[in-house]
DNA sequence: CAAACTATTCAGC
DNA sequence: GCTGAATAGTTTG
């Protein structure tokens, strides 16, 4: 865990449930605002996929960019999210 | 054409 | 192998 990565993944962490974010957004929470590359590629890295929501990392048109696991476990856990922040915040 | 965004690709330690 | 920056491609104005 590096000064870089920790910013990073403090702000994916803070993204709420059945939202998303871009990688510029994450940028600018973790204070680089310019290493948006750099955010992509430490979500893509990132030593635990487990713990860092980076499904809730997409592109700026809510498209999916990618995915550790595969894009399509992505979606799955977009959508399952969404319905899991309807039943706790409804 | 110009500007913005990007889960790719290259370089340094 | 991880971190950080640069490049090339697509989309929008």
């Amino acid at each position: 865990m590096t000064s870089f990565a920790e910013k990073v993944y403090k702000a994916v962490l803070t993204i709420p449930l059945g939202e998303v974010r871009s990688y510029k957004w994450v940028a600018q929470r973790a204070g680089v605002g310019r290493a948006y590359q750099a955010v992509g590629q430490v979500l893509k890295r990132n030593p635990y996929p487990l713990i860092i929501p980076c499904h809730r990392v997409i592109k700026n048109n809510n498209k999916i960019g990618g995915y550790v696991f595969g894009v399509k476990q992505k979606k799955l856990l977009l959508e399952l999210e969404s319905k899991l922040a309807r039943c706790l915040t409804g």
